[in-house]
DNA sequence: GGGGTTTTGGGCCTGTGGGCCCATGGCCGA
DNA sequence: TCGGCCATGGGCCCACAGGCCCAAAACCCC
């Protein structure tokens, strides 16, 4: 689970920032902030994975790029994304710069790419051939350990399949099977009934209501 | 459940927003389009109730708002908003300007006024007064019907206290009656057991998952 | 002040969910 | 080929969930 800080003062595009990141499966924004000049701060009491920056903020995005904690690995996102402040950005610690017209899944990408230390090609062709490995979600172990029926399992569930009986009869196996495959579920999962891995089922992006 | 087409080539935002506005109880992004160009036809097969436009788009954002079909409320969303552009976009037909800082929640209100057909002052002052009234959801026929109390259970439930005692205990109150808010939101949003009403909840936006 | 709703609680009963044990056949990789 | 995981089932048990009926105090609105 990637811990992502947001650092933008325009409340619409970080609160909308942070509720689409949210809904990536493997990503979790763990805190917004509107001035470039409080982000050092905020980051010393909230750890997290990747920064994204705006250029265009109160303290300054460059400004505020230059004075992050050594080692925390930062993506500009900026109306202006134009070679200029890609060198300037990348000069100052940055590992790449993104364009606020790109869509989410790049950003994704981009994030765990981030978090992995790589730094960013400016080139649109090189930047896709980059990103093509880091398209897909590195989910928790824990939901990696899940098998494909138990994963089929869950996904009913979410959907609000939630008697054994019902879920016996769509997967044309006995209701006691259910049972065991429940069971295991709540043991990978950390939890102790359906009600409980049908929210984690959703909150993991495993299964999406409806 | 008021329905939204989001007009802006940023992708990150207008994607962010969107995810955003789907949480927020009564509205439903319905659209997404990033060219000016294209709205006044998307919105010929796609009725909405609400658009958002951006002033800086492919094609234009006062132009795109002009050629709006009457009757179609719409609020201009924009990084610049200035008292020019307000005068400009209510002069062409829009119910308000709000710049992208603002808050979420003052954005959903005024989307609500929007759709009530109300025109949104420029000054600030005005402005709060106005979406005062309108910062509430409304919710859905069968949302509304519930509780102040059902509904607190069923943010614990989707947070994933679902067993009767915990959620006795976090309430002060003995499990019957409990069990006795259970049965009552099971009827009001017709599941029958407390798997589906979890995912009701997160589905309606009543409550998050974790 | 009186009639709705909400919140609180009781009793009772049945069905289902979840815990724990075990067994078999299939499939895959070492 | 053998050991491992997986999917499929069985039996058993008990606690809990959910259905149905009822009642009283609190609250709020007209």
């Amino acid at each position: 689970m990637l811990r992502i800080v947001i650092a933008d003062d325009h409340r619409l595009f970080a609160e909308g920032l942070a509720d689409a990141l949210n809904s990536v499966p493997d990503m979790r924004v763990v805190g917004v902030v509107g001035d470039g000049n409080e982000l050092a701060g905020f980051l010393e009491r909230q750890p997290a994975d990747v920064v994204l920056l705006d250029l265009e903020m109160p303290g300054g995005g460059m400004e505020a790029l230059r004075r992050l904690p050594a080692g925390v690995p930062a993506l500009m996102v900026t109306m202006h994304a134009t070679p200029e402040v890609y060198r300037d950005a990348v000069k100052r610690g940055a590992q790449g710069v993104l364009s606020k017209s790109v869509p989410l899944a790049m950003l994704a990408a981009a994030v765990r790419a981030a978090a992995d230390g790589k730094t960013l090609p400016w080139s649109a062709t090189e930047l896709e051939a980059e990103l093509a490995v880091y398209s897909s979600p590195k989910l928790d172990p824990g939901a990696a350990a899940l098998t494909a029926r138990e994963i089929e399992i869950l996904e009913l569930l979410a959907r609000g399949i939630s008697s054994t009986e019902e879920l016996a009869e769509r997967l044309y196996i006995s209701q006691k099977t259910v049972k065991n495959h429940l069971a295991s579920i709540f043991q990978k999962l950390s939890v102790s009934d359906r009600t409980q891995a049908a929210i984690e089922a959703i909150r993991l992006g495993i299964a999406k209501p409806k």
